[in-house]
DNA sequence: GTTGACCTTAGACTCAACTCTAAGGTTTAT
DNA sequence: ATAAACCTTAGAGTTGAGTCTAAGGTCAAC
């Protein structure tokens, strides 16, 4: 049994990132002292480290519920669930990637024009192609 | 002379944004009618075409503030100025493309250990990669 | 028997870039 | 002269994932 300090400890979360995340339903303490101090037991502490790496690969903390019913009911849950959870997740994150990219790729071709001088701007090309406006990649705007 | 609707209609931000802007220090509208309506002169839509511009190729609003300085004022800033801003920003996005990429090689190697099929998820091989938690990239985490 | 370290709660604050609302004033077309 | 379409402001709400504060209760050690 574990206080939340120790929990914090173990798990590298915060005591207020604990609580913050049993307000939003993710993990609980199964027991409590008297005067309502949280204790964990190891069920708990598990619970606690599956959440920690499902976050530390990337889930939203919506996708770690969903994660921890299938947990918590393996018998009715199926892979094709968690897959499906997953898969959506890589969707986004190649998503992201894609509109990072073409930010990459923007501002590089803005470095690569540019002399980075000490001359003053009156002609500097990044500027330039700025005011022009032509190369509009429109990174990271939703076009949907 | 325009009205905010109209260089909304020009510029394709919305005229909510355009006060925001203003708000902001980013654009203002040169001319008032006399109950306060803005008017727009050719140098503040081309003002806020740069800013669109500028806002498309990836700089946060501090980012086209800094921009927007240069902008006004040419002869007292120099090319590298402007570098160091792109540069920054360049650095800025390649280091989340990286977090991006650990995540969603994380991800894949997920995904390639599950059948994904419609059996239930006792025996899912990403449920207990979450379990084990062995895996752990700690992507989008910062470590500095 | 008190100091200091720990715990509790509810709720406000942070970041960025909007987005929206309320409540009202103006302009234009009929 | 009145309705529709536009404009104004101040300020609140959104998103996600925390982070922090205030005000107080508890526990272990000395």
């Amino acid at each position: 049994m574990l206080k939340i300090s120790e929990l914090s400890a173990r798990t590298g979360l915060s005591a207020h990132t604990l609580r913050f995340y049993e307000k939003n339903g993710l993990i609980t303490a199964s027991n409590h002292s008297e005067a309502g101090y949280r204790f964990y037991t190891d069920a708990d502490v598990r619970r606690a480290e599956f959440v920690k790496t499902a976050r530390n690969s990337g889930f939203s903390l919506e996708d770690i519920g969903q994660l921890l019913s299938v947990r918590v009911d393996k018998l009715s849950h199926s892979c094709q669930q968690v897959t499906d959870i997953t898969q959506h997740k890589l969707d986004e994150v190649n998503g992201k990637i894609a509109e990072l990219q073409s930010l990459q790729q923007t501002l590089t071709i803005l470095l690569e024009s540019c002399c980075g001088g000490p001359e003053n701007a009156t002609h500097c090309s990044i500027m330039e192609a700025l005011e022009e406006g032509e190369f509009r990649n429109n990174a990271g705007r939703e076009t949907s």
